[in-house]
Parts: C-alpha cells; structure tokens; sequence
DNA sequence: GCTAATAAGTCTGTATTACAGACTTAAAGG
DNA sequence: CCTTTAAGTCTGTAATACAGACTTATTAGC
C-alpha cells in the first residue's frame, strides 16, 4: 500500500470500498474509537507491523480519515477527523452483524464500543 | 489468501473485518445484490483477475457468505446466504457516508442499490 | 551534562499474495 | 464433429506483508 489513490467509481460502495476495504484500517479505526492515538498505541494491541502501520496511518491521512497531530512533547498523535467519525454507523452495523452471524451459541462478545 | 481463517477476536468488528477487510469481497458483495450470479459476471464488470475471484469465491463460501449452486445446465451460479443478506445495513450505511464523504460539491453518485 | 529509556519510525531479508494473460477442461449448440 | 462458452488453473513476474533489528529524536532521572 503505498499511496492512496482515492476511486474514481460513480459508486459510493465501490470508493468506500478503496479504504474500508483493508482489515488493518478497521480495525486501527476500531482502536481509534477505543481510545487510541499514539503509534505504539496499536502495535501491541493489533499485532500489526511496524512498517504496516505506518502505511495505513499515512494512506489514512491522505484519505482524510485522520490527522497526525505533531508532537507537543515528545509523542505524536492520530486523531479521527469528522469525516472518519461519520463512520460510526457504519461500525455499528458491522457490530450488529459480526455479533449476530459470526459467534457460535453461547458464544459472548464483547460490548461495542466499550471494550 | 489461502483458506478462510475465522477469527477467534472477543470483538464483532475484530471478527466482521476478517471477512469485509477486503476490496474485492465488497464488490463482489456488491455485484451480488445487483444481479450478478456467475463467474463471468464479476470478472468485467470489476476488473478481477480469475485467480483472485476463484479465491475469494472459495473464502467467501467458506465464511458463508453464499452458496455455489452447481452447474443444471452448464453455468454454476453464486447466490447469497441470509448472513449475507443481513449485510445490507452496513451497506446501506457505507453507501451514505461514501456518498457524504467521498464525492466532490456537484459530483453525482449512482443510486444504491440501483446501478 | 550524561545515561538510559521511550516513541516513532525505517531497513533488510524473506515469504506471501497479486496480477496479466495464456492455457485447460467440460458442456452445449449447431 | 466443430465451435463457443463458462469456469477455472497455470506461469512468470511484480508488489506487499511480515518479523525483527536498527535509527533518531526527545524526555527523564541522576
């Protein structure tokens, strides 16, 4: 993933699909909504490679998903634009879904958005 | 992408990433709730290489997502299960805020789920 | 000020995956 | 038969992914 290159398709599912459709931005976007904003904040928690990260986190910039705010002090931080916040619903469908159709009976997941 | 692993995340949207976290596994979605049914008909229309719909049919399958229907006459079709079914609010929802948020001032969308 | 720790990356080498495009196989039509 | 068509598979090459080590800048403690 080197940069990204925003879909030109007359279909909104098929430009949304150019940057939703990457399990690493879900789920940094996840970890976002949980708390998240520094680098090393989703390292551990993903298991996601360094490098990989860095990519996700720029194309994610470029596709107006969230900004890097410089450090103050000494850490960076990532924070959600509007734009990425508008995506709630989406979130919260895919939770619907994921709970109903992905867990076995009995099986319990966890709260969204708590933990 | 090799066989479908489910995965085992406490979290729905760890779980629902698995299987939407993909480009092609959301046109391909896509294609489906608008008609599309075999082999040939994801190939132009999203500019999929054979091997790479082979793959994502199969995982797809696997994820039960749908359902080959084996060839009567000469042609397999691919149909969507009722998990997959249950996926048209987080389509709807992608649909909205790809239209909000992806289109420039006066660019026009195509209507969902129409063309 | 010097040393150690931490944060945010980058780099390297290797293993996977992607893709274009040609090839294969089986069925159907004429 | 001979030709099409549908649904893949195969091949070679290019792009990505990943683990893990390394780098650089900044702060914290002494």
């Amino acid at each position: 993933m080197k940069t990204y290159q925003p879909s030109r398709s007359p279909c909104p599912i098929g430009r949304a699909a150019r940057v939703l459709g990457d399990r690493w931005v879900i789920l940094i976007i996840r970890e976002l909504y949980l708390g998240a904003q520094r680098f090393e904040d989703f390292i551990e928690p993903l298991g996601i490679n360094r490098a990989a990260l860095t990519s996700r986190l720029k194309m994610m910039q470029e596709a107006g998903l969230l900004t890097r705010e410089p450090p103050e002090g000494k850490r960076a931080r990532y924070v959600l634009t509007d734009s990425a916040k508008a995506l709630t619903p989406v979130f919260q469908e895919m939770a619907v879904w994921g709970e109903e159709h992905l867990f076995a009976e009995g099986e319990k997941p966890t709260e969204w958005p708590s933990a």
